[in-house]
DNA sequence: TGTACATCAGTGAACGCGCGTTCACTGATGTAC
DNA sequence: TGTACATCAGTGAACGCGCGTTCACTGATGTAC
């Protein structure tokens, strides 16, 4: 598996990537709502059914853009935290490098953003596939409170009563290393950075925020605050929680 | 101008409200990129070249959807503060039935929730036209705090240095009614708040998120919260701050 | 090492379809006198 | 009130274009003996 066995598997494994490098530099142009098999091999030089040996259908490859993607944007988030927690930065210096790690990433790659950020694409449902991939994000920003829980830097703040079996659950089911009473605030900051990041990739700051990082450091480091992320303080045991 | 004058204009106007109906209908099946005059032409009955009587191409009846969408969200935000105001609800209450009511809207019109708030359409460049309509959820937010500061019922937090002039810039522009201190941390709620609203209606929070409602109110208090608006104690003089 | 066969990438024509926009036209509605 | 003319909604054919997918095929690469 590791080691590539011939011209023909070589070559399939080049082709498979100029067909998405090609894909995805359409869907600058057009969206991908409007993502054209039949442009992808043009320009590519080939015949348009040539495409139907690597992507079955245009759904498919769609399918492989959306993976790519989240996959690209989720090893930004995980490579930060890392990188953040190597450095022993307190936990909520490793919350804001998580977030302008996606925020990078989105204005680096903005139609990809859309791609999974944005709307969805009418008539195409996300298969299963994609389920891990899109979590990577949330996880790298759970994860971050898992390390503070885990050495007295998370503040908890009660809960309200009709939530906590909702908290619950989701601690259950995807947020093993946090308390209940953290889950909900996580979840609401992990949606609202989103919420931050759309805003400034898809243009509804134009003319309203102008000082664009700072404004974005600033709203992130009150996020952290809301999920509990306590400045100063704690230098965490390193390998506390392991990593994504 | 307020009496319809003839047989001609009641028809126009008439038609032209079924041609956006239909082309509304269509934004379900297949999203504002694939929008056809021919099949809302079709769907109509008439000719696909009658509908060039009534829009001039195909991007001024976007147009004209994105501005009826801008319009009726706005509407229903002004519509839940006016409410609020009348019935002298604490300001953080009122912070949350206006974000309720934008939250109701778009789970209520997902479709043109997408057409506005999601993914810009490739190709397509918003006009002037939607700049207006465009912010009046925007203005709303910006109300509730306006009549939170005329009652000293907005607490102010410092701020950050390096956006002092971001933040008298805002004032100056578009939130005459609040003091700078308060102007990043409420366009960040703003921002933050259509991420709780997109990953709901986008489906980012299926598997994530169950008690929808209960979890949204309790996002949104807080972000009342980082916004300044005090609970309690306040309730103001009714007539303060002009209404939207 | 050489040969026979299997695998598979890529071709090019075709099917059946839909699109936005233009244009000369018809006939109904509205207006000025 | 009646007539002549202007306005304008709607038609249907046409232009030129692009799309996803299928299919029988060719010829190169890989494999078993």
């Amino acid at each position: 598996m590791s080691t590539v066995r011939g011209a023909r598997e070589r070559a399939r494994i080049e082709v498979t990537a100029a067909i998405k490098d090609e894909a995805r530099k359409q869907l600058v142009a057009e969206g991908a709502a409007k993502l054209s098999l039949r442009a992808v091999a043009r320009e590519l030089g080939m015949a348009s059914s040539a495409l139907y040996r690597y992507f079955p259908s245009r759904d498919e490859l769609l399918t492989a853009l959306i993976v790519d993607a989240y996959d690209s944007v989720g090893e930004a988030a995980e490579r930060a935290h890392r990188t953040a927690r190597a450095e022993a930065a307190t936990h909520a210096a490793r919350w804001v490098a998580v977030t302008l790690a996606v925020r990078e990433w989105a204005l680096a790659h903005p139609h990809e953003y859309a791609l999974i950020y944005g709307s969805p694409v009418p008539g195409y449902s996300a298969p299963q596939a994609t389920i891990g991939p899109a979590s990577r994000v949330g996880l790298a920003l759970i994860a971050v409170a898992a390390d503070a829980y885990g050495s007295d830097g998370l503040a908890l703040r009660p809960l309200a009563g009709d939530l906590r079996a909702e908290a619950d659950r989701m601690v259950a089911a995807f947020a093993p290393g946090i308390p209940p009473k953290a889950a909900i605030p996580l979840i609401a900051a992990w949606s609202q950075l989103f919420g931050l990041i759309s805003f400034e990739v898809f243009g509804q700051f134009n003319g309203v925020v102008e000082t664009r990082e700072a404004f974005f450091r600033e709203a992130v480091t009150e996020l952290a605050r809301t999920v509990g992320l306590i400045d100063g303080g704690a230098t965490p045991r390193p390998a506390e929680t392991a990593g994504p």
